[in-house]
DNA sequence: TTGATTGCAAAGCATTTGCATGCTA
DNA sequence: TAGCATGCAAATGCTTTGCAATCAA
Protein backbone atom coordinates (compact mmCIF):
# COMPACT_ATOMS: atom_id res chain seq x y z
CA UNK A 1 0.00 0.00 0.00
CA UNK A 2 1.55 3.76 -0.88
CA UNK A 3 2.05 5.86 2.12
CA UNK A 4 0.54 8.69 0.53
CA UNK A 5 -2.24 8.39 -2.45
CA UNK A 6 -0.29 9.96 -5.50
CA UNK A 7 -2.77 12.67 -7.33
CA UNK A 8 -4.10 12.04 -11.05
CA UNK A 9 -3.06 8.83 -10.74
CA UNK A 10 -6.06 7.60 -14.17
CA UNK A 11 -5.45 11.20 -15.75
CA UNK A 12 -1.24 10.25 -16.28
CA UNK A 13 -2.37 6.53 -17.35
CA UNK A 14 -4.27 8.53 -19.44
CA UNK A 15 -2.12 10.26 -20.75
CA UNK A 16 0.88 7.65 -20.99
CA UNK A 17 -1.20 5.64 -23.04
CA UNK A 18 -1.77 8.06 -25.57
CA UNK A 19 1.56 9.49 -25.86
CA UNK A 20 2.67 5.91 -26.61
CA UNK A 21 -0.21 5.61 -29.03
CA UNK A 22 0.89 8.34 -30.94
CA UNK A 23 4.65 7.50 -30.37
CA UNK A 24 5.19 10.69 -28.63
CA UNK A 25 7.19 10.88 -25.25
CA UNK A 26 6.72 11.66 -21.36
CA UNK A 27 8.24 14.83 -20.06
CA UNK A 28 8.30 16.81 -17.32
CA UNK A 29 6.99 19.85 -18.99
CA UNK A 30 3.67 17.79 -19.65
CA UNK A 31 3.34 15.78 -16.24
CA UNK A 32 3.98 19.59 -14.83
CA UNK A 33 1.40 20.99 -17.16
CA UNK A 34 -1.16 18.08 -16.68
CA UNK A 35 -1.09 17.94 -12.61
CA UNK A 36 -1.52 21.81 -12.48
CA UNK A 37 -4.64 21.92 -14.93
CA UNK A 38 -5.80 19.31 -12.81
CA UNK A 39 -5.60 21.10 -10.06
CA UNK A 40 -7.65 24.35 -10.84
CA UNK A 41 -10.68 24.88 -11.15
CA UNK A 42 -12.79 24.38 -14.69
CA UNK A 43 -12.62 27.10 -17.66
CA UNK A 44 -9.11 28.33 -17.71
CA UNK A 45 -7.25 29.55 -20.75
CA UNK A 46 -4.02 28.56 -22.20
CA UNK A 47 -2.38 31.75 -20.43
CA UNK A 48 -4.13 31.29 -17.40
CA UNK A 49 -2.30 27.96 -17.14
CA UNK A 50 0.62 28.98 -18.36
CA UNK A 51 1.16 31.44 -15.37
CA UNK A 52 0.20 29.12 -12.67
CA UNK A 53 2.54 26.57 -14.06
CA UNK A 54 5.33 29.47 -15.09
CA UNK A 55 5.31 29.75 -10.49
CA UNK A 56 5.98 25.94 -10.42
CA UNK A 57 8.79 26.41 -12.96
CA UNK A 58 9.74 29.55 -14.36
CA UNK A 59 11.28 27.57 -17.65
CA UNK A 60 8.53 26.48 -18.84
CA UNK A 61 7.36 28.35 -22.34
CA UNK A 62 3.98 29.96 -23.65
CA UNK A 63 3.80 27.60 -26.67
CA UNK A 64 4.27 24.55 -24.67
CA UNK A 65 1.36 25.30 -22.56
CA UNK A 66 -0.31 25.47 -26.16
CA UNK A 67 0.86 22.51 -27.37
CA UNK A 68 -0.11 20.36 -24.58
CA UNK A 69 -3.63 21.62 -24.33
CA UNK A 70 -3.74 20.55 -27.26
CA UNK A 71 -2.16 17.41 -26.77
CA UNK A 72 -4.84 16.97 -23.51
CA UNK A 73 -7.39 17.73 -25.50
CA UNK A 74 -6.56 14.91 -27.97
CA UNK A 75 -5.94 12.30 -25.19
CA UNK A 76 -9.76 13.17 -23.58
CA UNK A 77 -8.24 14.65 -20.74
CA UNK A 78 -9.42 18.55 -21.67
CA UNK A 79 -12.08 20.41 -23.87
CA UNK A 80 -12.18 23.40 -25.18
CA UNK A 81 -15.11 25.39 -25.01
CA UNK A 82 -16.10 29.12 -25.82
CA UNK A 83 -18.35 31.63 -24.16
CA UNK A 84 -18.34 34.60 -26.78
CA UNK A 85 -15.35 36.41 -24.82
CA UNK A 86 -13.09 35.05 -28.22
CA UNK A 87 -11.06 33.28 -25.59
CA UNK A 88 -10.95 28.94 -25.79
CA UNK A 89 -11.01 27.98 -22.36
CA UNK A 90 -10.13 24.41 -21.58
CA UNK A 91 -12.17 22.19 -18.58
CA UNK A 92 -11.60 19.36 -17.53
CA UNK A 93 -12.96 15.68 -19.40
CA UNK A 94 -11.42 12.62 -18.15
CA UNK A 95 -14.28 11.23 -15.36
CA UNK A 96 -16.26 14.32 -16.31
CA UNK A 97 -19.80 14.12 -17.24
CA UNK A 98 -20.61 15.98 -20.37
CA UNK A 99 -22.46 19.36 -19.94
CA UNK A 100 -23.31 22.60 -21.51
CA UNK A 101 -23.15 26.16 -20.83
CA UNK A 102 -25.31 28.67 -19.36
CA UNK A 103 -23.18 32.22 -20.15
CA UNK A 104 -24.38 35.31 -17.85
CA UNK A 105 -23.91 38.26 -20.31
CA UNK A 106 -23.99 40.49 -17.50
CA UNK A 107 -21.32 39.47 -15.01
CA UNK A 108 -19.57 36.15 -16.92
CA UNK A 109 -21.04 33.60 -14.47
CA UNK A 110 -20.98 30.32 -16.23
CA UNK A 111 -23.55 27.49 -15.07
CA UNK A 112 -22.80 23.94 -15.98
CA UNK A 113 -26.35 21.88 -16.89
CA UNK A 114 -26.45 18.36 -18.42
CA UNK A 115 -29.83 16.94 -19.52
CA UNK A 116 -30.67 13.86 -20.72
CA UNK A 117 -33.67 14.59 -22.90
CA UNK A 118 -31.46 17.43 -25.18
CA UNK A 119 -28.83 15.17 -25.40
CA UNK A 120 -31.73 12.45 -26.85
CA UNK A 121 -33.13 14.80 -29.01
CA UNK A 122 -29.71 15.64 -30.47
CA UNK A 123 -29.02 12.26 -31.39
CA UNK A 124 -32.26 12.06 -33.18
CA UNK A 125 -31.99 14.75 -34.82
CA UNK A 126 -28.68 13.79 -36.63
CA UNK A 127 -30.33 10.75 -37.03
CA UNK A 128 -33.15 12.29 -39.38
CA UNK A 129 -30.35 13.66 -40.99
CA UNK A 130 -28.06 10.34 -41.32
CA UNK A 131 -25.87 12.71 -39.54
CA UNK A 132 -23.66 10.44 -37.34
CA UNK A 133 -22.59 12.95 -34.34
CA UNK A 134 -19.19 12.95 -32.63
CA UNK A 135 -19.38 15.92 -30.41
CA UNK A 136 -22.21 19.12 -29.65
CA UNK A 137 -21.91 22.08 -28.55
CA UNK A 138 -24.70 23.92 -26.17
CA UNK A 139 -24.28 27.23 -25.16
CA UNK A 140 -27.44 29.93 -24.04
CA UNK A 141 -26.64 33.02 -23.37
CA UNK A 142 -28.62 35.44 -20.73
CA UNK A 143 -29.28 36.49 -17.29
CA UNK A 144 -28.20 34.90 -14.46
CA UNK A 145 -30.59 34.88 -11.56
CA UNK A 146 -28.22 37.77 -9.46
CA UNK A 147 -27.96 40.07 -12.66
CA UNK A 148 -32.06 39.47 -13.66
CA UNK A 149 -32.56 41.69 -10.15
CA UNK A 150 -30.16 44.69 -10.94
CA UNK A 151 -32.11 44.74 -14.27
CA UNK A 152 -29.37 46.41 -16.91
CA UNK A 153 -26.09 46.93 -14.83
CA UNK A 154 -22.55 47.01 -16.13
CA UNK A 155 -20.65 45.98 -12.79
CA UNK A 156 -19.81 42.70 -11.05
CA UNK A 157 -22.70 41.38 -8.69
CA UNK A 158 -21.09 40.35 -5.14
CA UNK A 159 -20.06 37.30 -4.98
CA UNK A 160 -19.89 36.92 -8.56
CA UNK A 161 -16.58 35.33 -10.36
CA UNK A 162 -16.75 36.54 -13.78
CA UNK A 163 -14.88 34.10 -15.79
CA UNK A 164 -16.07 36.13 -18.82
CA UNK A 165 -15.53 39.41 -19.35
CA UNK A 166 -18.28 40.80 -22.01
CA UNK A 167 -17.04 43.23 -24.13
CA UNK A 168 -20.05 44.66 -26.78
CA UNK A 169 -21.89 41.71 -28.50
CA UNK A 170 -21.73 38.48 -27.69
CA UNK A 171 -22.77 35.61 -29.85
CA UNK A 172 -20.32 32.69 -30.50
CA UNK B 1 -47.53 50.12 -58.86
CA UNK B 2 -44.27 49.91 -59.34
CA UNK B 3 -43.01 48.64 -62.63
CA UNK B 4 -39.89 47.08 -61.07
CA UNK B 5 -40.73 44.68 -57.77
CA UNK B 6 -37.60 46.50 -55.76
CA UNK B 7 -35.55 43.97 -53.75
CA UNK B 8 -34.81 43.39 -49.80
CA UNK B 9 -37.42 46.46 -49.55
CA UNK B 10 -37.82 45.27 -46.35
CA UNK B 11 -34.29 44.57 -45.07
CA UNK B 12 -34.07 47.83 -46.20
CA UNK B 13 -36.31 49.59 -43.55
CA UNK B 14 -35.30 47.38 -41.12
CA UNK B 15 -31.30 48.40 -41.51
CA UNK B 16 -32.89 52.44 -42.42
CA UNK B 17 -34.73 52.36 -39.05
CA UNK B 18 -31.65 50.71 -37.18
CA UNK B 19 -29.66 53.37 -38.11
CA UNK B 20 -32.36 56.16 -37.11
CA UNK B 21 -32.68 54.59 -33.64
CA UNK B 22 -29.13 54.69 -32.96
CA UNK B 23 -28.31 57.78 -34.77
CA UNK B 24 -26.19 56.60 -37.41
CA UNK B 25 -26.11 57.23 -41.13
CA UNK B 26 -27.18 55.77 -44.02
CA UNK B 27 -24.11 55.72 -46.96
CA UNK B 28 -23.92 54.02 -49.89
CA UNK B 29 -21.24 50.92 -49.06
CA UNK B 30 -23.99 49.92 -46.09
CA UNK B 31 -26.56 49.42 -49.14
CA UNK B 32 -24.16 47.59 -51.21
CA UNK B 33 -22.96 45.72 -48.59
CA UNK B 34 -26.70 44.98 -47.35
CA UNK B 35 -27.95 44.10 -50.29
CA UNK B 36 -24.47 42.22 -51.59
CA UNK B 37 -24.99 39.90 -48.30
CA UNK B 38 -28.79 39.17 -49.00
CA UNK B 39 -28.05 38.26 -52.69
CA UNK B 40 -25.72 35.13 -51.36
CA UNK B 41 -26.10 31.72 -49.79
CA UNK B 42 -25.65 31.60 -46.39
CA UNK B 43 -22.55 30.99 -44.51
CA UNK B 44 -19.68 33.69 -45.51
CA UNK B 45 -17.04 35.11 -43.82
CA UNK B 46 -16.78 38.99 -43.65
CA UNK B 47 -13.39 38.21 -46.01
CA UNK B 48 -15.96 35.94 -48.38
CA UNK B 49 -18.60 39.31 -48.18
CA UNK B 50 -15.84 41.83 -48.75
CA UNK B 51 -14.59 40.21 -52.13
CA UNK B 52 -18.28 39.95 -53.50
CA UNK B 53 -18.56 43.78 -52.76
CA UNK B 54 -15.11 44.96 -53.95
CA UNK B 55 -16.37 43.15 -57.62
CA UNK B 56 -19.17 45.59 -57.77
CA UNK B 57 -17.29 48.89 -55.79
CA UNK B 58 -13.61 48.65 -55.56
CA UNK B 59 -13.35 51.01 -53.78
CA UNK B 60 -14.79 49.77 -50.48
CA UNK B 61 -12.44 48.72 -48.32
CA UNK B 62 -12.26 45.67 -45.39
CA UNK B 63 -13.09 47.13 -42.35
CA UNK B 64 -16.40 48.57 -43.71
CA UNK B 65 -17.36 45.04 -44.30
CA UNK B 66 -16.07 44.26 -40.85
CA UNK B 67 -18.05 46.86 -39.36
CA UNK B 68 -21.33 46.90 -41.23
CA UNK B 69 -21.29 43.12 -40.64
CA UNK B 70 -21.48 44.21 -37.11
CA UNK B 71 -23.93 46.79 -37.58
CA UNK B 72 -26.40 44.26 -39.56
CA UNK B 73 -26.00 42.21 -36.78
CA UNK B 74 -27.57 44.36 -34.10
CA UNK B 75 -29.96 45.45 -36.26
CA UNK B 76 -31.29 42.04 -36.38
CA UNK B 77 -30.28 41.03 -40.72
CA UNK B 78 -27.44 39.17 -39.67
CA UNK B 79 -26.23 36.27 -37.17
CA UNK B 80 -23.16 35.38 -36.74
CA UNK B 81 -21.88 31.57 -36.47
CA UNK B 82 -19.02 29.73 -35.84
CA UNK B 83 -18.28 26.08 -37.29
CA UNK B 84 -15.10 25.30 -35.34
CA UNK B 85 -12.44 26.20 -38.13
CA UNK B 86 -11.89 29.85 -36.19
CA UNK B 87 -13.56 31.75 -38.76
CA UNK B 88 -16.74 34.22 -37.99
CA UNK B 89 -19.39 33.00 -40.31
CA UNK B 90 -22.41 35.21 -41.27
CA UNK B 91 -25.97 33.94 -42.30
CA UNK B 92 -29.02 36.06 -42.92
CA UNK B 93 -31.17 36.34 -39.44
CA UNK B 94 -34.26 39.11 -40.79
CA UNK B 95 -37.76 36.51 -41.21
CA UNK B 96 -35.55 34.00 -41.32
CA UNK B 97 -36.45 30.59 -38.82
CA UNK B 98 -34.06 30.30 -36.08
CA UNK B 99 -32.05 26.72 -36.44
CA UNK B 100 -28.91 25.58 -35.15
CA UNK B 101 -26.47 23.20 -37.35
CA UNK B 102 -25.05 20.22 -37.89
CA UNK B 103 -20.74 20.64 -39.50
CA UNK B 104 -19.50 17.68 -41.34
CA UNK B 105 -16.11 17.53 -40.08
CA UNK B 106 -14.68 15.45 -43.22
CA UNK B 107 -16.42 17.80 -45.85
CA UNK B 108 -17.15 20.87 -43.85
CA UNK B 109 -20.93 20.73 -45.43
CA UNK B 110 -23.54 22.30 -42.80
CA UNK B 111 -27.01 21.19 -42.26
CA UNK B 112 -29.25 23.62 -41.10
CA UNK B 113 -32.26 22.10 -38.48
CA UNK B 114 -34.61 22.63 -36.75
CA UNK B 115 -36.26 21.41 -33.25
CA UNK B 116 -39.11 23.24 -31.55
CA UNK B 117 -38.41 20.25 -29.07
CA UNK B 118 -35.40 20.83 -28.23
CA UNK B 119 -36.07 24.76 -28.19
CA UNK B 120 -38.38 23.88 -25.35
CA UNK B 121 -36.25 21.86 -23.15
CA UNK B 122 -33.88 24.30 -23.34
CA UNK B 123 -35.96 27.07 -22.01
CA UNK B 124 -37.43 24.59 -19.30
CA UNK B 125 -33.65 24.18 -18.21
CA UNK B 126 -32.74 27.93 -18.08
CA UNK B 127 -36.13 27.97 -15.98
CA UNK B 128 -34.66 25.52 -13.33
CA UNK B 129 -31.93 27.75 -13.20
CA UNK B 130 -33.59 31.12 -12.68
CA UNK B 131 -31.98 31.74 -15.92
CA UNK B 132 -33.31 34.28 -18.52
CA UNK B 133 -32.38 33.29 -22.26
CA UNK B 134 -31.84 36.06 -24.47
CA UNK B 135 -30.11 33.16 -27.40
CA UNK B 136 -28.51 30.37 -27.50
CA UNK B 137 -26.25 28.29 -30.13
CA UNK B 138 -26.24 24.34 -30.44
CA UNK B 139 -23.98 23.00 -33.19
CA UNK B 140 -23.53 19.12 -33.82
CA UNK B 141 -20.52 17.43 -35.46
CA UNK B 142 -19.67 14.62 -36.90
CA UNK B 143 -19.56 12.61 -40.19
CA UNK B 144 -22.36 13.91 -42.35
CA UNK B 145 -24.29 10.77 -45.06
CA UNK B 146 -21.63 11.28 -48.01
CA UNK B 147 -18.65 11.36 -45.60
CA UNK B 148 -19.71 8.20 -43.82
CA UNK B 149 -20.03 5.94 -46.92
CA UNK B 150 -16.26 6.78 -47.72
CA UNK B 151 -14.78 6.37 -44.42
CA UNK B 152 -11.94 8.10 -43.48
CA UNK B 153 -11.42 10.04 -46.07
CA UNK B 154 -9.82 13.82 -46.34
CA UNK B 155 -10.84 14.91 -49.72
CA UNK B 156 -14.17 16.48 -50.43
CA UNK B 157 -16.45 13.98 -51.85
CA UNK B 158 -18.57 15.08 -55.19
CA UNK B 159 -21.08 17.31 -54.76
CA UNK B 160 -20.22 18.60 -51.69
CA UNK B 161 -19.63 22.65 -51.18
CA UNK B 162 -17.29 22.68 -48.22
CA UNK B 163 -17.75 26.30 -46.39
CA UNK B 164 -15.87 25.05 -43.78
CA UNK B 165 -12.17 24.05 -44.18
CA UNK B 166 -11.48 22.21 -41.21
CA UNK B 167 -7.58 22.02 -40.07
CA UNK B 168 -6.23 19.67 -37.64
CA UNK B 169 -9.04 19.13 -34.29
CA UNK B 170 -12.34 20.72 -34.45
CA UNK B 171 -14.04 21.76 -31.54
CA UNK B 172 -15.47 25.29 -30.90
C1' DT C 1 21.89 7.60 -31.33
C1' DT C 2 17.65 9.27 -33.19
C1' DG C 3 14.07 11.83 -33.53
C1' DA C 4 10.60 14.05 -30.54
C1' DT C 5 10.38 18.23 -27.51
C1' DT C 6 11.37 22.61 -25.90
C1' DG C 7 11.64 27.68 -25.73
C1' DC C 8 12.53 31.65 -27.94
C1' DA C 9 11.54 34.81 -31.49
C1' DA C 10 9.12 35.63 -35.45
C1' DA C 11 5.25 34.88 -38.30
C1' DG C 12 0.20 34.23 -39.08
C1' DC C 13 -4.46 35.37 -39.13
C1' DA C 14 -8.71 37.46 -38.11
C1' DT C 15 -10.20 41.50 -36.34
C1' DT C 16 -9.90 46.22 -34.39
C1' DT C 17 -8.19 50.95 -33.90
C1' DG C 18 -6.10 55.64 -35.00
C1' DC C 19 -6.53 59.18 -37.88
C1' DA C 20 -6.95 62.31 -41.78
C1' DT C 21 -10.37 62.86 -45.27
C1' DG C 22 -15.05 62.53 -47.04
C1' DC C 23 -19.83 62.77 -46.76
C1' DT C 24 -24.72 62.49 -44.65
C1' DA C 25 -28.31 64.88 -42.26
C1' DT D 1 -21.75 72.79 -40.54
C1' DA D 2 -21.23 69.02 -37.14
C1' DG D 3 -19.94 64.81 -36.45
C1' DC D 4 -20.61 60.15 -38.26
C1' DA D 5 -18.39 57.11 -41.83
C1' DT D 6 -14.69 55.62 -44.60
C1' DG D 7 -10.29 53.57 -45.93
C1' DC D 8 -5.76 53.02 -45.25
C1' DA D 9 -2.06 51.53 -42.37
C1' DA D 10 -0.75 50.08 -38.13
C1' DA D 11 -1.83 47.72 -34.00
C1' DT D 12 -3.87 44.05 -31.47
C1' DG D 13 -4.54 39.47 -29.41
C1' DC D 14 -4.41 34.81 -29.69
C1' DT D 15 -2.19 31.07 -31.68
C1' DT D 16 1.13 28.67 -34.62
C1' DT D 17 5.65 27.93 -36.82
C1' DG D 18 10.81 27.83 -37.70
C1' DC D 19 14.78 26.54 -35.73
C1' DA D 20 18.75 25.42 -32.88
C1' DA D 21 19.50 23.26 -28.64
C1' DT D 22 17.93 19.64 -25.49
C1' DC D 23 16.34 15.38 -23.94
C1' DA D 24 13.60 10.84 -23.70
C1' DA D 25 13.62 6.21 -25.36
Amino acid sequence: MPRRAEKFVKEKEVLVEHLQRAGLRRTSQRDLILETFLRTEEHLTSENLYHLVKRLDPNVGQTTVYRTLKLLTEAGLAREVRFGDNKTYYEHHFNHEHHDHMICTNCGRVIEFFSAEIEAMQDQMADNFAFLPTHHSLRIWGLCRDCQKESIHTSTPPGAQPRVKVKGLVGI
